[in-house]
DNA sequence: CGCTTCTGTCATCCC
DNA sequence: ACGGGATGACAGAAG
């Protein structure tokens, strides 16, 4: 692993270091420096939407309006896109090698995601909301280049860090880099690779002195960058203002400061980048609720610098110098959905023209594949493993988390395998290493464990097959040694993993055990626990064997157990199930039943991805299908058989045995870590059920995904959810079972997640392409109603409950205001009785001092004082009233008196 | 055994 | 007219 790391590492390093001598821009990340709200657009509506919710977006982006108030503008965030594309095009015509292309190739597909996951950390929940709107405002009118500029420019200081750190990243010392990388953080992430390996430490130390202004910022990229910030500074002209803008909106300081007012910004980007990474693989639901988290704590800044980093140049790399091609392509077919979801590229390929997904990344792959290649050699065997291992590029393919998978699959393996190593790498690393720079912060932390444990049993579940564990852990490797590797032992160490390419078994199985003794102590590691890691791990390996992607999925499902831990069998329901009711009630649930959440927008993402991912695969139907049936079926069966025995009878074998080995075959990772991991998180408790169907994956994954859709359905829906709800829930698996076996008893050849999830025209087009009997029409029919409806009434009880809630705190605040009131009512009950009183004290001072004729003291009480208009004051008597008073001018009093 | 809660489903209304 | 969301009501399962 270290050799690997170095070799990489030095290899990225080369490459940044000519590219910026070439006066070629590096991108190490230019979604980080999107504002929030480009950010939600990427991510699409956050875990809180629905479904239907994110149908209607899907539907309705064409518009642009009718979006979600947390879905800003879509029509500006395509645009934004396209010509994010044709910028990137442009810088990429500069780029000379095929190497260089190759290694920014791997992180074209991550751009989007990549985004996505800043745009989350930097805003929370409730922040990226508001900030969203303020940031896109100004904005508006410059249009979505002036953004795109920024992120060049973002891009060109990133490249100049990158010299910095390549060439004299110590030459300031560590302090002063520090305080470069703080500034630099604020304003953006900046390149980075090398300053944050030793800086990332110190910077979480001294995270005080990274937050600085945007200004400041600025003015050190003048300062430190010359020739290539002057240049950028004319083409943009006066973006600089934007740049000092965009901070606020889009710089993760802002979000990120909270937690610790860390600066540490470019950490937490790259954290993000990791996350990204992450995301795709996993789920997007996960990156939501590991952003959200990592937004508040500041551990991600640890995490960021490592991951970010890798992140960064997996996805900056690839954005600014990816193959021209194929980053046009990405860029301009990223779909606001799958871009939210983080792979931008092959998901927006997979909506666009989901059976053209598998022959554009084909060729781009091809392409790259010569490039990945080169960069092998460059990192030498970390690559090598994952190219030579067939079973990856399957994997990829069928992994719904990967984004690349989809247009990887074919002939960009090598290119997925990388980026799935990457990502895995990074989250191996996450949780392999104990690093202290990534000493997670107690929010954010979960989330990511969280992810990572979930990896980390996919891969001990996955065990069998150990290349692809192998793969994952390298790349992490290689990837934290990349940016780690010059000054960062630690890395090395923290991965634990020395091995190199061939060791990928051995490493496996530390990696396996780590994972393990993660989820244990995590978890607690009760036998259930254990039984479903056992359950998982078989099903895993299963898929694996059939389906070397599936790691991703694995992971996702690992995420789920991990996240369990608190509720084991809510979780793998909601794994099976509920992977969507998470997402879309998650977040802003609570106050617009209707609205979704981005929550749901990063589950709708994810799915997207899976879908994508899976649209590989579909790419040939049932190609794959068939040959993962038999294992899937393999495992349904079992799930079944544990559960519901009873039921299962001879339909559900037979029909298990040979007909819908679709559905069991892929689960969708992403989906079930979504839910699980939504189910996890502490703010969904009053959201809490998952509901199967609402799983953004098929409405999300691409509207136009079309058969690519079908198909990640097919794969999906049976596998794991039935296998996890099977082995512990068996109500929800006989729930989920009932119309599936009815399904299978029809032998209906795809899964009810794709009857259920697909739109109605992809779901009419299914219906056609496949020549079914009336009765397995009605059935579909009825289990797309029943699949509706039964989201339709979850959604509907998560309103109520929202609408209690909101009823709740109104008899509060109404309870809490009467009782002001009242207060106030006694108040001034209490302020008049002491007006009373002393009105009354003053009368008898008054009377005490009058006199009658007789010159005796006037009886207060037999005598009034009247106040004429004219000021003076007479005394009339009680006894005759007023009409007889003893009269007196209050001049005679008065003299009286005197 | 009864009660409560959760969830799926049906029927219906409405858009 | 159809699809689908929303919702009240009912039923079954589980605690």
């Amino acid at each position: 692993m270290l050799h690997l790391k170095k070799y990489f590492t030095e290899g990225l390093i080369q490459m940044a270091i000519l590219l910026s001598l070439c006066g070629l821009r590096v991108d190490v990340g230019l979604e980080p420096y999107l504002p929030p709200s480009w950010h939600e657009m990427m991510l699409g509506p956050t875990s809180a939407l629905t479904q239907t919710q994110f149908h209607n977006l899907r539907n309705r982006l064409g518009d642009g309006q009718d979006l979600h108030p947390k879905s800003v503008d879509l029509d500006g965030f395509f645009t934004t896109r396209r010509l994010l594309g044709w910028v990137r095009s442009l810088d990429r015509l500069q780029v000379p090698h095929a190497e260089l292309e190759t290694w920014l190739v791997q992180r074209e597909p991550d751009p989007l995601p990549m985004v996505c996951p800043d745009l989350l950390e930097r805003a929370p929940a409730g922040v990226e909301r508001d900030r969203t709107a303020p940031p896109l405002e100004p904005r508006a009118g410059l249009g979505t280049l002036q953004e795109e500029e920024e992120e060049e420019e973002d891009k060109e200081d990133e490249t100049h860090h990158a010299r910095h750190n390549s060439g004299a990243v110590e030459e300031p010392g560590e302090e002063e880099e520090e305080e470069h990388l703080g500034r630099r953080t604020e304003g953006r992430r900046r390149l980075g690779g090398s300053y944050s390996h030793a800086n990332n430490r110190e910077l979480t130390q001294n995270e005080d002195q990274s937050s600085f202004s945007l200004q400041e910022c600025l003015r050190l990229l003048e300062e430190t960058f010359d020739v290539t910030e002057e240049q950028q500074l004319r083409d943009v002209g006066g973006r600089r203002g934007d740049l000092e803008r965009q901070p606020p909106g889009r710089d993760p300081p802002l979000s990120h400061i909270a937690p610790t007012g860390n600066p540490s910004l470019d950490l937490e980007l790259h954290w993000q980048d990791l996350l990204a990474i992450m995301d795709h693989e996993n789920t997007d639901v996960d990156m939501m609720t590991s952003f959200d988290h990592i937004q508040n704590s500041r551990a991600t800044e640890t995490l960021q610098g490592v991951g970010s980093e890798a992140l960064r140049q997996n996805c900056n790399d690839h954005d600014n110098t990816a193959t021209e091609a194929e980053q046009e392509v990405l860029l301009m077919e990223t779909p606001m959905q799958h871009g939210s979801l983080g792979q931008s590229g092959t998901p927006r390929q997979s909506e666009q023209e989901p059976a053209l997904l598998p022959l554009t990344p084909s060729a781009e792959l091809d392409d790259h594949s010569s490039a990945l290649n080169s960069r092998d050699t460059l990192k030498n065997s970390n690559t090598n493993p994952s190219h030579s291992l067939p079973d990856h590029t399957h994997l990829l393919a069928q992994d719904p988390s990967e984004d690349f998978y989809v247009g990887l699959n074919a002939d960009d393996s090598s290119s997925t395998l990388n980026i799935n190593l990457l990502t895995q790498g990074l989250v191996d690393t996450m949780e392999g290493s104990p690093c202290s720079q990534y000493a997670p912060h107690p929010d954010n932390l979960p989330s990511f464990d969280a992810n990572f444990h979930s990896r980390d049993l996919t891969p001990s579940s996955f065990s069998p097959s150990p290349e692809g564990n192998g793969m994952t852990q390298d790349p992490l490797t290689s990837i934290s040694g990349f940016f780690l590797a010059d000054e960062e032992e630690d890395v090395d160490d923290e991965d634990g993993l020395p091995s190199p390419l061939c060791g990928l078994l051995e490493d496996d199985v530390i990696l396996d055990e780590m994972r393990l003794l993660d989820l244990a102590l995590d978890e607690g590691f009760s036998p259930d626990m254990a039984a479903k890691l056992e359950e998982e791990g078989f099903l895993g390996s299963e898929i694996i064997e059939q389906e070397n992607g599936r790691d991703v999925d694995h992971s996702g499902t690992g995420v789920a157990i991990t996240e369990d831990q608190g509720q084991p069998r809510r979780h793998q329901q909601d794994g099976a199930v509920g992977a969507d009711s998470d997402s879309g009630l998650s977040l802003d649930f609570s106050h617009s039943p209707a609205s979704p959440c981005a929550s749901e927008a990063s589950s709708y993402s994810s799915s997207s991805t899976s879908s994508s991912s899976c649209m590989s695969a579909v790419g040939s139907p049932f190609s794959e299908d068939e040959d993962t049936e038999e294992g899937l079926e393999g495992s349904d069966m079992e799930g079944e058989m544990t559960i519901k025995q009873e039921e299962l009878e001879e339909e559900e074998m037979g029909a298990v045995g040979g007909g819908y080995p679709e559905d069991v075959k892929k689960p969708f990772p992403p989906n079930y870590r979504d839910h699980k991991l939504y189910n996890g998180l502490p703010w969904q408790e009053h959201i809490g059920h998952d509901h199967t169907y609402n799983q953004p994956w098929l409405s999300a994954s691409s509207p136009s995904h079309g058969k690519m859709s079908t198909k990640s359905f097919l794969q999906h829906d049976d596998a794991k959810p039935y296998h996890h709800s099977s082995s512990r829930h068996i109500s929800e698996t006989k729930m989920w079972s009932r119309d599936e076996r009815r399904a299978r008893t029809r032998k209906i050849p795809f899964s009810n997640e794709l009857i259920v999830n697909l739109p109605v025209e992809e779901f009419n087009d299914l219906l056609a392409n496949y020549q079914l009997t009336e009765e397995q029409l009605i059935l579909v029919r009825d289990i797309r109603r029943r699949g509706k409806n039964k989201i339709a009434a979850q959604n509907c009880r998560k309103r109520k409950l929202d609408v209690l809630y909101d009823l709740e705190d109104n008899v509060s605040g109404l309870r809490r205001y009467r009782s002001r009131l009242l207060r106030e009512k006694q108040e001034a009950l209490r302020n008049l009785q002491e007006m009373k009183r002393e009105l009354g004290m003053l009368y008898q001072d008054v009377f005490s001092r009058l006199r009658d004729e007789e010159g005796m003291p006037l009886n207060a009480m037999e005598y009034l004082l009247n106040f004429e208009s004219d000021g003076s004051v007479s005394v009339a008597s009680r006894k005759q009233g007023a009409a007889l008073p003893v009269t007196k001018t209050s001049k005679k009093q008065r003299d009286k008196k005197k």
